[in-house]
DNA sequence: TTTAATTCAATTGTTAAAAATTTAATTTTG
DNA sequence: CAAAATTAAATTTTTAACAATTGAATTAAA
């Protein structure tokens, strides 16, 4: 690794990859927009989709966010009317969180919104699939080392 | 590509970059606190470390941020005593961003910063390099698809 | 069983991200 | 030259991210 390569952050593996993910992210704003959502609101349907219920922390521990990301999120997608908030009644300190009838309807009506923007992205499925084992071992590292040093 | 894939958060490309990104910067935090610093700001410092002086808007150009972004921060790290922001005498629109004495006696004290981390994260030179090429390639792509749709 | 430790969610405060609007300055063109 | 268009930065508003704290509930230990 040459020495020089660290003073410029286009250089920099962080940064590129910090810069990717909001230009991600405004890539799917536009389309998201158009369904009423942001892009950590999509991810938090797309764990519900696939869970149906889920509670407050295990959604954390899906998308990696606590809770005090996810509470004022969670709010607008009940305000929005695509899920519901409900205490626990075994545990009371668990909230549990389930879809609405216009939150199931909503992946019906989503279904195609990865698929055709990864495809712009990435082109062909060989590439996204390089990129994202790649990715994965990055983020199993990443998140490895985040959890020691706290 | 299989369909079924898509409803898994974990498979999605646009999410494992995402929640790469927030886990670095989780990596790094620790780190950059002992100087005052977030990261963003410290990403500021880089590019300035580099330029010596700058703009709000070739920062922005370079960082891939706007000014609503760029104006809150670099108004901390002037109150921090790093940079100076001074309005153009050509130009009034412009403001410049330059560094002050402690900003520049920073960088020798954050040397070694990225270079630690790094090595943290990805072991080999080699895997770091070639995880950077394929990232700067898709950051290259997203960024022409973000700036097309907007 | 009482005390201690742990767990879960909410709240508070700080920083960041970005769209939309505003203000001011400069450049273009008619 | 004057009007229109463009550019630059700041401001405002909404949402997100996360540390730290609080409070309530559960579980474990003495």
């Amino acid at each position: 690794m040459k020495e020089r390569e660290e003073y410029k952050v286009e250089d920099m593996l962080c940064f590129t990859i910090y810069a990717t993910s909001r230009e991600l992210t405004r890539i799917y704003r536009p389309t998201l927009e158009k369904f009423g959502l942001t892009y950590p609101q999509y991810l938090v349907m797309v764990v519900l989709w696939e869970t149906r219920e889920s509670t407050v922390t295990a959604l954390g521990d899906r998308l990696l966010l606590d809770s005090g990301t996810l509470t004022p999120l969670l709010k607008r997608l009940q305000e929005a009317e695509l899920i519901v908030r409900k205490r626990s009644v075994e545990d009371e300190r668990k909230v549990e969180i389930g879809l609405t009838e216009k939150g199931a309807i909503l992946q019906e009506q989503m279904k195609h919104v990865s698929v055709e923007i990864f495809a712009e992205i990435c082109g062909t499925a060989e590439k996204y699939m390089q990129s994202l084992e790649q990715l994965k071992n990055l983020l199993e590292k990443a998140n490895e080392i985040a959890r020691r040093s706290e």
